[in-house]
DNA sequence: GTCTATAAACGGATAGAC
DNA sequence: GTCTATCCGTTTATAGAC
């Protein structure tokens, strides 16, 4: 798709940059560089003028998506939101966003092809741990954070197993974990029975 | 590892898909098929005798997997339990079960890298349906449901993005979710605003 | 039942034409 | 700035020896 005449180079970096997330995400990390260029609609040598390696590309990748989903949270931070965990409902939010059935799919098989790179690994590590240090700032009791976090991630990863997302019911926990995070003390307060083993 | 001679035919298929699981998981699906013949400790010759092709050899790996986690469900079901709930119970703990830390990655790594091959997400995806059907009959209200299925699948799938596993935080949380399951009613009778859209 | 040798295809990357 | 042609290493799979 795409023609080659009267591109920029920006464009057809992007375009390449997207081909990659497209091959990638359907047909695992192996994807040649071949389909991926035929797929941008430029030759494998033009692929590799502008990009000098495969790593190269792949490297670029991971920092767009990681930037992307930064963005996102960034963007559904509500600044008239000031009261504690209003970072981790932006978080949920975020993570919850890409409603577009398939898409989620593509997405988190594209992430987890990434990750089997150990130079990836490292980074995406690296961006994890400044988002989970951040939540943990975000002023919610451990105890509700661990769950509203748990709960979101599990949401947002049962395209992985072929399941369903955006259910109704899925839509509906969604809310209640966001209200959870403006009344943390709801779930505090439950009678929960004693903590079973060590001290 | 492992010598070639003195083993039956069985012996040398697992070691073989043994071999193949750590291969794939340490070093993506496209580990060669010399290299997981090695690491079981036969010839590449010796590999294809036994599964004729690579294909082959992945189908029944993914086989093998779905078959393993239907067994430590099973193995996590208490014949004594008999109320509502007792099968999301085993879901629960069969999910967190593999607390070996780095284990899991490699589980994961595995099977998501297995996924990328349409016929495997197929036949994934198939399973997954059984198990839902399966919890979705177990008696619990769907709102609890799925809450705790969410969470246990986010605390599990945590290492895909680098996170530690199985933290204090962490077994206090599939704690509760346990506890959960035996009490509903605390879930479902904390006062919830009402359903924002969709009639 | 397992191994060696080899065929056939494919992948990434380079050089240089246009 | 992009494409064609090509090299070279790797991979799957086969044929046939042991």
């Amino acid at each position: 798709m795409g023609r080659t005449a009267g591109r920029s180079p920006e464009e057809t970096r992007r375009a390449l940059l997207k081909a990659a997330a497209a091959a990638i995400g359907a047909r695992g990390i192996h994807a040649s560089l071949d389909e991926i260029a035929r797929y941008a609609g430029v030759s494998k040598g033009g692929l590799i003028y502008h990009f000098a390696s495969k790593d190269e590309l792949i490297m670029e990748l991971v920092r767009t998506e990681l930037a992307t989903f930064q963005a996102a949270m960034d963007a559904e931070l509500d600044p008239a939101d000031t009261a504690p965990g209003r970072l981790t409902r932006a978080y949920i939010r975020a993570v919850l966003i890409p409603v577009a059935d398939d898409e989620v799919r593509v997405s988190l098989a594209l992430i987890t092809q990434l990750m089997s790179l150990p130079a990836v690994a490292e980074v995406a590590r690296a961006d994890a741990e400044r988002i989970d240090a951040a939540l943990a700032a975000d002023g919610l009791p451990e105890s509700v954070l661990t769950l509203v976090v748990a709960a979101a991630d599990g949401l947002s990863c049962t395209p992985l197993w072929g399941g369903a997302v955006n259910t109704p019911a899925d839509r509906r926990l969604a809310e209640r974990l966001l209200h959870l995070t403006r009344h943390p003390e709801l779930w505090e307060n439950l009678p929960w029975p004693p903590a079973t083993s060590e001290p």
